[in-house]
DNA sequence: GTCTATAGGGGGATAGAC
DNA sequence: GTCTATCCCCCTATAGAC
């Protein structure tokens, strides 16, 4: 029951990406984890650049099939009311969190996305924009429909803000386990945690001082003078 | 008024490295932008290694020096009493946000901060968590003395969500670009979006689902609802 | 301190046999 | 589809002249 080459070297290229990143990791590393020839990817995605692009396009889209399934749902159950926030940060993030959590796969991948969404490379963020951007659409009307009073520039921050948060809740326990004695071993607990930290984020009063359209106070809080 | 050899070198390599990355940044591309020869980096710093870490030092240092200041100034002002979360998140990530919005070279070195922390080279990891062990000990004791009902573990994972939504604050605002029209151009508003964000974030309720040994009551002060 | 030149080791990609 | 062999590129690091 081996999967077939390509699959080989999905798999492990994705998890060599997790864990030296995507640079350093080589193909002649990949094709020996995948037991197959150097040639191979080429072979089978045409440069390195085409494998990163797969190895990313075949659990995103995925992903995001989801969420938008689970925001299908929830909207369905509201017969066109608006969804609660807390509805709309579960369709969105709890999957990322249920996926994270899952040995089969998932949890690698998803430590690898969370890594690469502000890496500076060019081709990987405009391809990460697009396989988002049908998501994010989506989303961004439901929450303005939850949430009216809420700028959708200030929901957009918001929201990058708690993709952040997500990213670290994810790949980055070894990081924490740095700071102090953690413990990640149970996905729910962590899913609990970050969905109460998100929802008081994402619920928390509008700043005082907005872009110049608002009334912008004259005197911003000073900073305080280091002692 | 040129700066010598050495500061040079470091200037370019930093803003190399937020451009490109630690990795596919070269000495080469160093050099050329210091309008130095390549065989100075291995005489001013002995390798990239240990380039990268004096990069790093230069600011990293003085950014926590100046993070425990703004703490010991708000706890001076206290005299033994607790400081309010809000000022233990201002100390911490007010000069975060700040240094990030300094044109005079702290922003780009911001950028690459966010990023790097939770890259899996490991001679980084555990140069960053040296660097870090000492503003995190002071400022957990500071937070455990505010909120003494949260449970240290449980404000190491907000402090790293915070960490998450700083970093993508900073770092990701060409990412952000991707998803919708969004404007950072006034530091002080992104400052405001992400306090009010991360303050929300941290004083939200506690999770009802825990590990066994700490499981407590969720009776905290309330999140006042956004708009 | 600064340079040139080069050693020595990978890297991605590909041609062509099987 | 899979393999070997190899091309050609660029990297870091260093030896040794100035």
């Amino acid at each position: 029951m081996e999967p077939d080459t390509r699959t080989r070297i999905l798999d492990a290229a994705e998890k060599l990406f997790v864990a030296h990143g995507l640079d350093a990791t080589t193909l002649r590393m990949i094709t020996a984890g995948a037991q197959a020839n150097l040639a191979a990817v080429n072979y089978h995605f045409g440069s390195k650049e085409a494998l990163i692009e797969a190895v990313f396009r075949r659990r995103l889209t995925w992903l995001n099939e989801q969420r938008i399934a689970a925001l299908d749902a929830f909207e369905a159950e509201a017969k066109g009311a608006p969804l609660k926030p807390r509805q709309i940060v579960e369709a969105f993030f709890g999957v990322a969190i249920r996926m994270a959590a899952d040995k089969g796969g998932g949890q690698s991948f998803m430590r690898l996305l969370g890594r690469t969404y502000t890496e500076p490379t060019d081709f990987i963020r405009t391809f990460l924009a697009e396989e988002y951007a049908e998501v994010i659409a989506r989303f961004n009307a439901a929450f303005f429909k939850a949430l009216p009073d809420v700028p959708q520039e200030e929901f957009l921050w918001r929201f990058h803000f708690m993709m952040g948060a997500l990213s670290y809740a994810i790949s980055g326990a070894d990081a924490l386990r740095l700071l102090g004695p953690v413990d990640d071993s149970d996905p729910d607990v962590l899913y609990a945690r970050l969905m109460s930290f998100l929802i008081g984020g994402l619920r928390a009063p509008l700043p005082a001082l907005l872009p110049a359209s608002q009334a912008k106070p004259a005197k911003k809080p000073r900073t305080r003078k280091a002692a």
